[in-house]
DNA sequence: CAACAATTTAACTCGTTGGATAAATACTAC
DNA sequence: GTAGTATTTATCCAACGAGTTAAATTGTTG
């Protein structure tokens, strides 16, 4: 993508072959798992030569883990983007879930990744030190906002960041990445516009609930702030 | 199991063979996914010859399919033997996710079989003609209690009974199906007894705040109802 | 342009894997 | 017992799939 623009007298172009064979794996594991992927299958999506996979990345689990460590680096980066520090807490948390929730919908191959790494039991990404070292910064933004619209008295608990982290990202995950199964389960489609945009809200409704012990759906009410509509924005606008 | 105390003079056992490699092919399946599952090893591990599979269930993915009814199957019996319609309403949420909270640490394999669908997009449950008539008793159970609970004011919103269903399941499954990837990622073991114990009164929490309007963490502190502990106690030793 | 290195291609290896064939064995009914 | 059926075993195989070998091509450098 960003190399195509070479003069045209070059026939070769090592990054540009890279990123093709990483952009083609990544489908590839996304799409059938790691068993279920097939290197030939990503050496023709890539337009490459098979041998290439070998040369430029590594064997099939290299490749994986390259993918891998590759979706974790770009959620963090996107998560360092967003600066809740300045924001009324349950604005902050409005901003976080819509984030998150557009997120996963922006990038589903993230969610089969993780998927497919926990049925490997995380045996990969206990080897990655690239990923170990990349701790998620939202716990600790996290914290800052819920301590904050405690003390201001938006939030009637301090309620564990850590907890709180994986219940957002819990809420969004679980229908987005089991929509398929559900939407039999439930004989309706999960995936509407409508679907989506009436389980955002649940779930913004649910955990500012929880927070300021303002019963759920009072917010859903309310008129959605600026913030709110930049991040709702940003996602389809992105896709 | 059911028939190992024929007569020995009984050389063949049918019906044994059958639950032997139904039971092995759950552990392959839910171990390796569907790509991943190797027929062979299934075989080995039900003591049974590999023509025995075809013979009995049929090819890789019919037995794929029969061991994901029988997951939904056996869920799907477990609950409707809950009766929540006579509790209290937060108190029947309250057994209602601590059900589904043992249920999934009970059974991980159903967690594992339910992702390895979703990677399939529904494929093969769409084909089932039994799981799509085997709904969820809770959906309906949950309407009423909802409803009651409004109705005698311990809720203060009538919550869509889908999307709370789907939201407890959520804040359950993707805890324990990522535990492997989190652990790594925040560094701590999420499944030690306590990490668990924690989880599930942060679970009760969220849920019940909303509904109830009663800030999160109100609930903790209250001593342990008698279903509840009956819930507790069921999943400690099924184990 | 010659020597050298980086990149790409074609063809091949070889263990694995889902599935099939056919024969043997165990049981049932008569 | 014997004929017939259900169950089980032993063996095979063609396709596939990850990874390798070796040669060719393209670029760089002096």
């Amino acid at each position: 993508m960003a190399k195509t623009s070479r003069p045209a007298k070059w026939q070769r172009d090592p990054e540009g072959m890279r990123l093709r064979i990483l952009a083609a794996a990544k489908r590839e594991f996304s799409d059938y798992g790691l068993a279920g992927a097939r290197v030939d299958r990503i050496a023709a999506e890539a337009g490459a030569n098979k041998r290439m996979l070998y040369y430029h990345v590594g064997n099939k689990e290299d490749l994986y883990l390259t993918v891998l460590e590759g979706a974790y680096e770009h959620i963090r980066a996107e998560e360092r983007e967003l600066n809740l520090e300045h924001l009324d807490p349950p604005e902050a948390i409005e901003v976080l879930i819509s984030f998150t929730w557009n997120y996963f919908i922006r990038n589903p191959e993230f969610l089969a990744l993780l998927n497919t790494e926990n049925l490997e039991r995380a045996a990969h990404l206990k080897r990655s030190t690239k990923v170990k070292s990349m701790h998620s910064p939202f716990v600790e933004m996290i914290r800052t906002v819920v301590d904050r619209g405690v003390a201001r008295g938006d939030f009637q608990v301090a309620m564990d960041p850590v907890q709180l982290y994986i219940s957002i990202a819990a809420l969004c995950f679980f229908y987005l990445s089991n929509s398929a199964t559900l939407s039999v389960i439930f004989g309706r489609n999960l995936l509407s516009t409508e679907a989506k945009d009436e389980r955002l809200a649940h779930v913004v409704g649910l955990v500012l609930a929880a927070l300021t012990g303002t019963p759920a759906g009072a917010q859903s009410g309310k008129k959605k702030t600026a913030k709110a509509a930049k991040a709702r924005a940003l996602a389809t606008t992105t896709v």
